[in-house]
DNA sequence: TTGAAAGCGTTACCAG
DNA sequence: CTGGTAACGCTTTCAA
């Protein structure tokens, strides 16, 4: 690996005028300037990052946290991310947490060890201190913690579509799932859907599912129906749950959306191609993960920042798994 | 942020002997190490990677590149490589290539740049000369590299296992659906396949998809009813396509599998939860993610190594888009 | 317009 | 057993 020293010697100059050519900061002359870019493409130079980070305190990497990127919601939210910290030169660390508090701190230690300039959490829950005064910005994505910027979707607004449209179109005794209670969107998009059903004529029940798991998924699904057999309707806490879901029912010879209508959340890819292709709550995954890094972006650079807070819309994605709506009902 | 040197001072003590403590090295008696412990804990010390890895030329870093972490392939061969390397220390600098060259050439670059101290690769293509003469050490997941280290699936056993048990079970007009040219495990899956189907006396269609995306499986699957209406028994070339086939073939009425029977490859987690559930050739990604992880900790560490090519077996995962085997035959 | 040198936080060597 | 100090590769004054 060249030094910035072998390109100094190499173009005859100092190595301050080989770093000011590099930096495009201060004066030098064309001829020189010349002399230099020629060195360091003769030597395939390139900086060292390290030494850069070192004297300037600062680096181009940012910090991605995330519960498990094995669920499909996460890697389109990440994607986001790094698609627009790539076009911008920065790189990520990126790490599972598991939803588990060390780990996450741990994560956000060697994170600051390494110089980040900034982090992009999916992994906050309330009453979690390890965001206390971090000397650099940090985004919550798809999770909020009060006073933090954050970009997250409309969760309640999402419950409550989901409960208007499977009552509109006809369910009568609807199952409402329950996700992990300490997750914020799982939580605002049951009481978005708990409202609305709690001021219909609609039966419901409740029922906790307190994981989003593919194994687990296929436990609740199988409770689903050991417990409430009649049900004619499911707002899954999910689309991997919503997916379960389908299957158990099928497996069960269940006609949907005929018998029973579901619904999920997320509108994760594989939610199109399961069939009947399922009804959910879109959550726009990708377009979050992107407004995440631009915000942190701003709040690095210290430019003016309009609104902290990005609340994303959700909309109703209407495939099979939902009957059409009677519009003479 | 605490250094060094702030240790030293309130430990009444030199950085050399805060150093000494730190890295355990070198002689120190038991009073000042407490002392120096003390200071860490009371200043909350934690030292500067990032200083120490101009120092030493080395870091905890390791780069991933993979191709796209929103195929949810990768998503376990990433968390396999994680899972183990977090375990060591080490943390993940992670990018997608898109199996795009120039970007791949990028991250390697920054990669080098910020000092990691190996790659692991999910995106070499054959003629790729990114890897060359790298000072580091790297190895290929699910793909191989001459003569460099790797980790990846027995594809053409695969191949050979999908065919043998698709004509098995009774298909008489099997088609093989071929994969990208350009992605090896791809092309080893068709391979095998075909080496068994020519041998064979079922007749067989052979199809190109020149990609594993959801959006362009759907068209895959358009396509294949449309040409091949009479097919009894495809061989996918991945489960997300596979999953879109069976989407459409129960789309058009057919049952499966008694008028047509699927085969996948992979065995990503939705593939159980599709409806009927996926039979399909399972590729170990989380222990080939794992494995890898561990191959190049041992490079990094230059211990020896017994094989740097590791095989890893598939294995036939009989669901139900495959016909129960009649013994009788 | 250019160069010398200090310093970023560590580690490792050499004395003592 | 401990301390002083050079060095890692870079950027940034400060002088020239």
């Amino acid at each position: 690996m060249a030094t910035i020293r072998d390109v100094a010697k190499a173009a005859g100059v100092s190595v301050a005028t080989v770093s000011r050519v590099l930096n495009e900061t201060g004066y030098v002359h064309e001829d020189t300037r010349k002399r230099v870019l020629e060195a360091i493409k003769q030597l395939d130079y390139s900086p060292n990052e390290v030494a850069r980070s070192l004297f300037k305190g600062e680096s181009r990497l940012i910090g991605l946290l995330l519960p498990d990127i094995t669920n499909p919601f996460f890697p389109q939210l990440a994607r986001g991310v790094e698609d627009v910290m790539q076009k911008q030169g920065f790189r990520l660390i990126f790490g599972n947490s598991d939803e588990n508090a060390e780990k996450e701190l741990d994560y956000i230690n060697t994170f600051m060890q390494n110089h980040v300039m900034g982090i992009v959490s999916a992994t906050y829950k309330p009453g979690n201190t390890n965001y206390r005064n971090l000397p650099i910005p940090i985004v919550f994505l798809d999770r909020t913690s009060d006073g933090n910027p954050s970009v997250y979707a409309d969760g309640k607004e999402g419950g409550r579509i989901a409960a208007t449209e499977i009552i509109k179109r006809g369910s009568k005794r609807v199952t409402l799932l329950k996700g992990p209670e300490h997750i914020r969107p799982a939580l605002d998009r049951f009481q978005g859907a708990l409202e609305v059903l709690s001021g219909s004529k609609v039966d419901f029940y409740v029922m906790t599912t307190n994981s989003f798991s593919f194994q687990d998924a296929k436990k609740w699904a199988n409770e689903l129906f050991v417990k409430y057999p009649d049900t004619d309707g499911v707002i899954a806490s999910n689309d991997i749950v919503a997916t379960a879901i389908l299957h158990e029912a099928l497996r069960l010879g269940k006609s949907i959306p005929q018998e029973l209508q579901i619904i999920g959340f997320d509108d994760i890819p594989q939610s199109s191609l399961s069939f009947p292709p399922l009804s959910t709550i879109r959550q726009p995954a990708y377009d979050m993960g992107k407004e995440a890094a631009r915000l942190l972006i701003k709040l690095i650079k210290k430019e003016k920042i309009k609104k902290k807070n990005i609340q994303m819309p959700v909309t109703f994605v209407e495939r099979n798994t939902t009957r059409e709506v009677d519009e003479h009902g």
